[in-house]
DNA sequence: CAGAATCCGATAAGATACTG
DNA sequence: CAGTATCTTATCGGATTCTG
């Protein structure tokens, strides 16, 4: 009974964190990225939260972590083949998202928008 | 570009909040709830959060509040006609979310299972 | 370069008491 | 009954500094 929504806070579990949406947009739609990389696409997060974020998905088997033995260091950052099937659930988000979005400027009008776009500011 | 993550964003936004999916399972199975129910159904869960909860989900149009005007006071709680669209969403998050679940047991094995029951208490 | 460690402010959430 | 108000605690996220 109760399980039927632990299992909707298990997807919410681990999308939640006011980065990991950026972070996998960013690591679906580029493929494998380094983490200078992931910082200077997300130009206001600090690396304390990027790695924390990342280590978080890594433990979900969402994002797979690749390192180089080398100095300096380098580490790679992928969608993992698992990771790749949250794909259309995502993909289900953005599109509620997007009339949503629509519904509420229905509603109240377009201020809010411009809250929104002041908000995430990258 | 950034649109495309930011209403993700916009999906979470309505559905985080530690009891917005245990009241809109509730919500959605029941029907019509008065806000006693609802305590009643959600045994651990404050009047202040009860309400702030209701609240943003009503400032969504998700959730629509019908107040008697009588005393005692009574005000019943139902999903709004706007608010069934996000059903299949819903259902969309809980079936990953099982999945999802079965998939870190088998990485981890059932111990996090049981933290999580542990950590509903419902 | 890719982080780890520490501190600190902001926000979310819980406990308790009061009210029309 | 259905809240509101106030206070305290816990968690999150940001800033800064240090390191192999």
């Amino acid at each position: 009974m109760e399980e039927s929504c632990s299992t909707v806070e298990t997807a919410l579990e681990i999308l939640v964190g006011k980065w990991k949406p950026v972070i996998l947009y960013h690591l679906f739609t580029s493929g494998t990225m380094r983490f200078s990389e992931l910082q200077r696409a997300l130009p206001n997060i600090t690396k304390k939260m990027l790695t924390s974020q990342l280590r978080e998905l890594e433990y979900h088997d969402i994002v797979h972590r690749k390192i180089y033995m080398q100095i300096p260091p380098k580490v790679e950052y992928s969608i993992t083949e698992y990771g790749l099937k949250m794909g259309p659930l995502l993909q289900a988000m953005n599109d509620w998202g997007t009339s949503h979005m629509q519904h509420l400027n229905e509603l109240y009008g377009d201020d809010r928008k411009v809250q929104a776009l002041e908000a995430i500011q990258d």
